[in-house]
DNA sequence: GCCGTTTTCGGCCCGACTGTTTTCAGTCG
């Protein structure tokens, strides 16, 4: 049995939050297991390894309790608390928390009044008209968990749009409001804004000196199905294709404060707060109020609100409760996609790319990159898209020509090598040699254990002529998990072996994510951003791995394609192995 | 259940809405 990974103890401290809920234990100590899922989710490395070395209490919202817990999980593959309590409650009635007004407290009483531990039983009787029988319940609660049912909220958890879709929506919505004349600024927060993966809906937020005009606006909007006002200066909004939108309107002398609050991310804001209230100040979207005078500070921009709290600026990106708030911390000088200088991993039509060599060259060029790699699939790829030993060769010729034709750009000839099980590439050394750049990645077997699939990319990571690993995890966002490995392991021989790792700019996969960016870059690895752009037109995609990047808290001299071309040559393995 | 410039106990963010209530607990963002 290997180690759990970072994201099972997540899951299991999660699991536990919400069965102690519904145990009706105190408030504090759910928040205390969801506090500690998340610190779990956002560590840097094993937290496996650190409870088997004692030093796991050093994560914030880890105590001697947690950590008895965690020394279980790994000695047993089960936590007591979580098996006592799973005999307790039925797996049906967490589901039940998804319908709306349906908390852990009013599910817990229907199942003990009525037995309900199930999706199907919570309909049954709201069709019965039993639930009205219940102290706190009404003929209104029933109405609305028919309606839910009829909306299929019931049967699945709602889809969570991946950021790219999320900005497009988001931005056509920013610039009609915009356009209003009772508008004096409208911007995108929370998820949108800290660039996030993916988000649940869209939170818009706009400073006016008539609110209810510009909340009424949004309900006009082509693209808006339904709305409904809720309050003067808020309105809630879905699109014809389902995506919630939340609008918040304030005076323009609070929008700081506005913007600030649904920014968030929201243990951002909790830890923002409790820190305030140390000071004798009460943060919220309205205002400061500070205790001693009894009034409250209202603040035009978000630098003031952080001025007043004794704190810099923080971009949104790093909102996260990672650290950014410790006494101490420095806010650093994030990465910007102008600062990129090369691509190194693009396709072209000699695999599954929809553009010849020389137009991605051109493309790259025309985006102001000095350099730009063609790596197209190995001889295994398979779906009629793989290049075979002879055709990499006539590539090599191609490309070459290419780059002696285009003046102001270097152009690589490179390959994105399939990593085999046995993690050998599929292609013989001596042709990967006369490349000038290899990128490997793991396209078949997702389903090996960690510790193979680990042991199967550190030896990629140690082959002589393997520059940089591609889309290390594999995931989909929002459509295929990760694949289990061991990254701490992974990251350490990349540093050894001075194999760089890309965070790849595709939307749906970023990956590395910012969790593991992060982590790399603080064990030495070397770090590309790359766009994996299958047509000129995905170009410009190299804006969501950037935006990777500055989650990760990097900075232009923490990732190695911001170099011009004559620092970043000597950079390859291609490089020093030639120099030898 | 965690944690400390309120330090080993007694605290632990903010505001709004909802449906059900006679004053508010629970839920949500």
């Amino acid at each position: 049995m290997s180690d759990p990974s970072n994201a099972t103890i997540a899951a299991a401290f999660d699991e536990l939050g919400d069965l102690y809920e519904l145990d009706g234990a105190v408030a504090y100590r759910v928040i205390a297991y969801r506090n500690a899922a998340k610190a779990v989710r956002d560590a840097s490395v094993s937290v496996s390894a650190l409870t088997r070395e004692g030093r796991v209490t050093s994560l914030p919202g880890i105590g001697k309790t947690l950590e008895e817990k965690l020394r279980a999980l790994l000695e047993t593959g089960t936590i007591p608390a979580t098996e006592k309590l799973r005999a307790k409650f039925p797996p049906g009635l967490i589901d039940l928390t998804r319908l709306p007004g349906l908390g852990p407290k009013r599910a817990r009483k229907l199942f003990d009044e009525l037995g309900i531990d199930s999706l199907e039983s919570l309909r049954e009787a709201a069709e019965g008209q039993k639930l009205r029988g219940v102290k706190g319940f009404g003929p209104k609660f029933e109405e609305s968990v028919l309606a839910a049912f009829a909306a299929g909220v019931a049967e699945k958890a709602a889809p969570r749009l991946v950021l790219n879709k999320a900005v497009e929506l988001s931005d056509a919505i920013v610039d009609a409001l915009r356009a209003h004349p009772a508008a004096v600024r409208v911007e995108a927060a929370g998820g949108v804004r800290r660039l996030a993966d993916s988000v649940k809906d869209l939170d818009i937020v706009a400073a006016s000196e008539d609110p209810p005009a510009l909340a009424a606006a949004l309900a006009d909007l082509d693209l808006v199905e339904s709305a409904s006002s809720s309050g003067e200066n808020a309105a809630r909004a879905r699109t014809h294709n389902g995506v919630s939108i939340d609008l918040r309107v304030v005076a323009p002398d609070q929008f700081g404060n506005l913007l600030q609050h649904f920014t968030g991310n929201k243990q951002h804001n909790v830890k923002i707060r409790e820190r305030a209230v140390r000071k004798g100040l009460h943060v919220s979207e309205y205002g400061i109020l500070d205790d001693a005078t009894e009034e409250t500070l209202r603040c035009a921009t978000e630098e003031e609100v952080y001025a007043r709290l004794g704190l810099p600026w923080i971009p949104p990106e790093l909102r996260e409760d990672r650290g950014e708030l410790e006494p101490g911390y420095v806010v650093p000088d994030l990465i910007t996609q102008e600062q990129l200088k090369g691509d190194l991993h693009c396709h072209t039509t000699a695999s599954d790319g929809r553009n010849t060599a020389l137009e991605m060259a051109r493309g790259a060029l025309e985006r102001g990159l000095e350099y730009v790699a063609i790596t197209d699939h190995s001889a295994t790829h398979g779906f009629g898209n793989d290049v075979s030993p002879d055709a990499l060769k006539r590539q090599i010729e191609l490309v070459r020509g290419i780059n002696d034709q285009l003046d102001g750009i270097e152009v690589l000839v490179g390959t994105e090598t399939n990593i085999l099980p046995d993690g050998a590439p599929d292609y013989d050394d001596d042709l990967l040699a006369e490349l000038d750049w290899v990128v490997a990645s793991v396209h078949t077997s997702f389903g090996m254990s960690s510790a193979e699939m680990t042991k199967r990319i550190v030896a990629a990571i140690e082959h002589p002529w393997i520059d940089c690993i591609g889309h290390l995890t594999g995931r989909k966002i929002e459509r295929r998990k990760p694949y289990d490995l061991d990254a701490d392991a992974i990251f350490a021989a990349a540093a050894a072996n001075g194999t760089m790792l890309e965070i790849n700019s595709a939307p749906d996969r970023r990956d590395l994510n910012d969790v593991h960016a992060r982590a790399a870059n603080a064990v030495g690895v070397t770090i590309v951003i790359n766009t994996d752009a299958h047509g000129v037109s995905t170009q410009g995609i190299a804006r969501w791995g950037i935006a990777t990047a500055r989650r990760a808290g990097l900075t232009a001299a923490d990732v190695a394609n911001t170099r011009p071309w004559a620092e970043f040559a000597p950079l390859r393995k291609h490089a020093r192995a030639a120099a030898t």
